[in-house]
DNA sequence: GAGTTGTGCTTTTTT
DNA sequence: AGCACAACTC
């Protein structure tokens, strides 16, 4: 290193983060860095709120975008040590789990803020996101990597983001298990704004200098210390000055930037391959031998940093940055070698204080001071053992799957007592090949590599759908794409029509061909078509899908909600009525036509979820369509479950009675589940089946389906640790490893916003989110949230639209109405649409209505998300936990009010609906004791569960031991 | 005004 | 069930 640099370690982590030390605050690490010989510090952890606050109390600023503790420490230290004192600079590292192109990634960030508003900004924006930053230090977010670097520029034009520890497998930018083959596939559109990248504990500079794309980037080495002992394992040396933009510029240019501090690489504890469980530890070639396959277990050994490196290298041999490289090991380790005791051992540590007071900072130590005072100092061992140290002359046992690696510096012999011997003994040399760097001065910055394009992350991936050229051109093969049942469907002449369409049998797909096929084929205009659905989601989907067939003509397509028609068909007769109650809405519109009669524009109309309709719905049918009408309804009787709002499932079982001669086609053919969960999902439903016949045959034969887990809690806390548990093996391990559940998962892998917890009630949702946040798994309880941000973003609009005494642009006016109304977060959601918007208030209101807007203002991280039974249906997820499945939650039961048989049908519908959203996997849990109507007391598993052939349960567990009164039954 | 009786409670979408 | 609250009665 060269003499008038500094050493910085940008990676550490606060007392808050999983697994590590309660030492680390602040006072410490600035005693701990000084002994060390660290001039800045990374704070570490500062989106923790605890953390913050501990930074915000105790750091005073110095240096531009650089902190100082407020108070002294210097009564703790040696007067061996220069009395500067520790710098911080704002830091902290995230982990985002997400999936790209179908797989799941998992990436370690380093960010790194100027000043604290910018960081409580950045905050501010993750938790908007809908991130979890409370219970761990090192957040675990849904978002991809791509819009967290977006967030973190935007958060500060100054702030900006290192891709961690590049090469651990597990998570990180180049991982092998999942990440990317470059950094700018990572980064996507953003990759330019990535200038530096951290190398990791398991590879050195050397190592990633033979990868070109690194090329583009300055490498830079922390200790990621997880305790105050650790601080400066690895660290970086600046030649700049000793302030925050410096070092930014430092990081981007190079200018200033002097080198780093290493392990060397094999004691890290990804760098070979192998299985720490099986003893297997290979290098690259061992493992190519093998095929990768475990020699003791027979699975795929776990493969290392070294490895991935040779993977990704297109060099044979490195080709140097100039900067320099030392690779050390502490001070610790090399007394702890000679002592022939622990590191961590007392002994050690009285060694480590002696020379520290003696000799001043660690790192001089290892480093620069004179080998005759080391002697002088620690004996002739020691100066032996760092003279090694720094030749590079060290022995080396790769570290493995988790396993660090041993760097000795001595044979066992030649520390035996005597010491005679010491130097006879010839010292193993270094056991990779000589290195043939090729010098090189110019440190400009080069382009970033070029990479493919990628779709971003903003872009949703839609299945691809062909689109019919025109009208006239018939769409040949637009009905190939369906199943015989559903081109039966799709097909069919005009007339009624009751598709009778089961879970996963391609409900939407059918409806959505069959208009496409009576326009492109049958001459039937667009326009002469109505789709009505429920929500505005079913409509939206309608819509996009519709597009996807008919090209631009699809817009001619009537596609609405119940509630939007009933208002257009009243401001038709009633121009200029106003939406009053939600309620009145259908009854008015029924009123207006059944007086003015029958309402002929759409000869042809399509009824979504035709099972949920109420007798306002229907009456409003009828007088929409005669009764030999060209009606096409779908729907699942037995997904009825909206009775209690006035639904009635008899509209559908009297489809044929109220409209003659209607053909009825049945789908049950299931694309969405594996044989097992559409097994059990028709057995639980049979015995209120009100399809004759019910029947559901899965389209995928898959022999290794995992079976449907089953657990028996002993208490709702207990279920939702089992959940959380779950959860994390399902997504391979969430921080530490996890040893993980990848059953039913050929091809693909799973995230966070793969899988769904399911419910009876939402009572039941707080202790599954609190367990589920303690686990730092990220949730989203879905339609709760979201209504409650579409409705202070509409108040917000509202008050705008009414304040005609503001004047100015629209994000003037937004600012003032947010100011009044105190509705921050809404107005923040708003601000971009309102910069766009001018001066225009029209388009600015035009724009807020259409509601995709504010979504697309919101990237929502992804989570797992957290549903009531009835907010499930329609919607479907890889991996489903169907919690409290007990008797009296699901079927629910009042009290001293017997539940009628329909409402049991209903119920076991419910259970029906829930079963049938898993695609892959399906978890059913419940308690033996639960919280209802004010007390807690015994709960037994829901009947419903009975019906299920036991074959196709997988009991996962019984946490609950067997009670005391049934074993005192026993002995009796 | 104090005391008594009755009701609802879960699930939730729609301009 | 068991509680909160509204609508009764005296």
């Amino acid at each position: 290193m060269p003499r008038d640099s500094w050493i910085a370690d940008l990676h550490i982590h606060s007392r808050y983060s999983m697994a590590c030390s309660r030492d680390l605050e602040l006072p410490n690490l600035a005693y701990w860095s000084r002994r060390k010989g660290i001039s800045l510090l990374g704070t570490g952890d500062f989106t923790h709120p605890a953390w913050f606050a501990h930074l915000q109390e105790n750091l005073v600023a110095a240096e531009p975008g650089l902190f100082v503790l407020g108070s002294s420490i210097e009564h703790r230290l040696p007067s061996s040590l220069p009395r500067e004192p520790t710098r911080f600079m704002l830091s902290v590292e995230i982990s985002t789990i997400y999936k790209r192109d179908d797989r799941t990634r998992k990436v370690h960030h380093l960010i790194y803020m100027p000043d604290f508003e910018s960081a409580a900004r950045f905050r501010e924006s993750l938790l908007r996101a809908g991130c979890n930053l409370s219970s761990d230090g090192r957040p675990i977010i849904g978002l991809d990597s791509r819009d967290l670097l977006e967030i973190t520029l935007e958060a500060s034009a100054d702030a900006f983001l290192v891709p961690a520890h590049i090469w651990t497998p597990w998570f990180s930018a180049l991982g092998s298990k999942s990440g990317f083959d470059a950094i700018a596939h990572c980064y996507a559109d953003l990759a330019e704004h990535i200038k530096a990248v951290e190398t990791g504990l398991s590879s050195d500079p050397e190592m990633n200098q033979r990868v070109s794309s690194l090329d583009a980037y300055q490498l830079v080495s922390n200790s990621d210390a997880h305790s105050p002992q650790a601080l400066a394992r690895e660290a970086t040396a600046f030649t700049c000055e000793l302030d925050y933009f410096a070092v930014r510029a430092a990081l981007a240019t190079g200018v200033g930037l002097a080198g780093t501090i290493e392990f060397f690489p094999e004691e890290g504890k990804y760098h070979g391959d192998g299985h720490r469980d099986c003893g297997i530890n290979w290098t690259p070639a061992q493992t190519r031998e093998a095929n990768g396959i475990c020699s003791v277990c027979g699975r795929p050994v776990t493969v290392g940093v070294l490895a991935r490196v040779e993977d990704l290298a297109d060099r044979a041999q490195p080709v140097s940055s100039g900067k320099s490289v030392t690779h050390l090991i502490q001070l610790h380790e090399v007394l702890g070698e000679i002592e022939g005791v622990g590191p961590k051992s007392k002994t050690v540590e009285g060694k480590v204080n002696a020379l520290v007071a003696a000799l001043g900072p660690e790192l001089d130590i290892l480093t620069s001071v004179p080998i005759s005072e080391v002697a002088a100092a620690g004996g002739e061992l020691l100066a032996e053992g760092v003279r090694r140290l720094r030749a590079g002359k060290v022995t080396r046992v790769p570290g493995y799957d988790g396993e660090y690696g041993v760097i000795r510096l001595f044979e066992p012999d030649e520390l035996h007592v005597g010491g005679d011997t010491l130097f006879d003994v010839p010292v193993v040399e270094k056991v990779v090949p000589p290195k043939r760097t090729v010098a090189r001065k110019v440190t400009a910055p080069r382009k970033p590599v070029s990479a493919p394009p990628l779709p971003t992350a903003a872009s949703p991936h839609e299945p691809f759908e062909p689109m019919l050229a025109g009208m006239e051109e018939v769409g040949t093969g637009l009905l190939d794409r369906l199943d015989a049942m559903q081109r039966v469907a799709a097909s069919a002449p005009g007339g009624p029509l009751l598709i009778v369409a089961g879970p996963g049998t391609g409900k939407t797909r059918t409806l959505t061909h069959r208009v496409a096929y009576l326009c492109a084929e049958m001459n039937v205009y667009p326009e002469q078509c109505l789709a009505i659905t429920f929500t505005r989601r079913a409509a939206e989907e309608l819509r996009h899908r519709l597009g996807g067939l008919l090209g631009p003509v699809a817009k001619d397509v009537t596609v609405s909600t119940f509630h939007a028609l009933a208002l257009s068909l009243i401001r038709e007769r009633e121009p200029g009525f106003e939406v009053t109650d939600l309620d009145e809405l259908m009854p008015k519109a029924v009123a207006l036509l059944r007086d003015q009669g029958m309402e002929k524009r759409w000869p042809w109309v399509f009824v979504d979820e035709y099972q949920d309709v109420d007798p306002y719905q229907y009456e409003l049918l009828r007088l929409l369509v005669p009764p030999d009408g060209n009606i096409c309804a779908i729907g699942d009787p037995d997904q009825a479950i909206y009775s209690f709002r006035g639904a009635d499932v008899q509209f559908f079982l009297r489809f044929s009675h109220d409209f003659t001669d209607a053909r009825v086609v049945r789908l049950t053919r299931n694309y969405r589940s594996s044989a097992p969960i559409i097994a059990a999902a028709v057995q639980a439903i049979a015995p209120a089946s009100l399809v004759p016949g019910r029947r559901l045959d899965p389209a995928k034969v898959d022999l290794e389906a995992p079976l449907i887990g089953r657990y028996t809690a002993a208490s709702a806390a207990d279920e939702a640790a089992f959940i959380a548990k779950k959860i994390d093996e399902l997504v391979g391990g969430t921080s530490h490893r996890t040893k993980a559940d990848v059953r039913g998962m050929t091809g693909a892998s799973l995230s966070f916003g793969d899988i769904a917890v399911l419910y009876r009630t939402d009572a039941q949702a707080a202790a599954i989110v609190e367990a589920l946040s303690r686990a730092s798994i990220p949730v989203q309880k879905r339609s709760h949230d979201r209504l409650r941000d579409r409705s202070s973003v509409k108040a917000v609009v509202a008050e705008l639209r009414l304040d005609n005494g503001l004047t100015g642009s629209i994000s003037a006016r937004l600012k003032a109405t947010a100011q009044k109304l105190e509705q921050w977060e809404a107005a923040d959601l708003l601000m971009p649409l309102a910069q766009r918007c001018g001066n225009d208030l029209e388009r600015f209101l035009a724009d807020v209505s259409t509601g995709a807007e504010v979504d697309a203002l919101d990237p929502r991280a992804e989570a797992v998300t957290l549903l009531t039974l009835h907010a499930a249906k329609g919607l479907e997820f890889p991996v489903v936990f169907l919690a409290g499945c007990e008797d009296g939650l699901l079927p629910m039961r009042f009290p001293g009010r017997p539940p009628s048989e329909e409402d049991l049908a209903e119920e076991r519908r419910l259970f029906f609906v829930g079963l049938t959203r898993a695609q892959r996997r399906l978890f059913i849990s419940h308690s033996v004791r639960r919280m209802t109507f004010g007390g807690e007391r015994d709960a037994r598993p829901t009947p419903f569960l009975i019906n299920i052939d036991s074959g196709l349960l997988d009991e996962l567990g019984e946490s609950s031991p067997r009670r005391p009164r049934d074993q005192q039954l026993r002995l009796l």
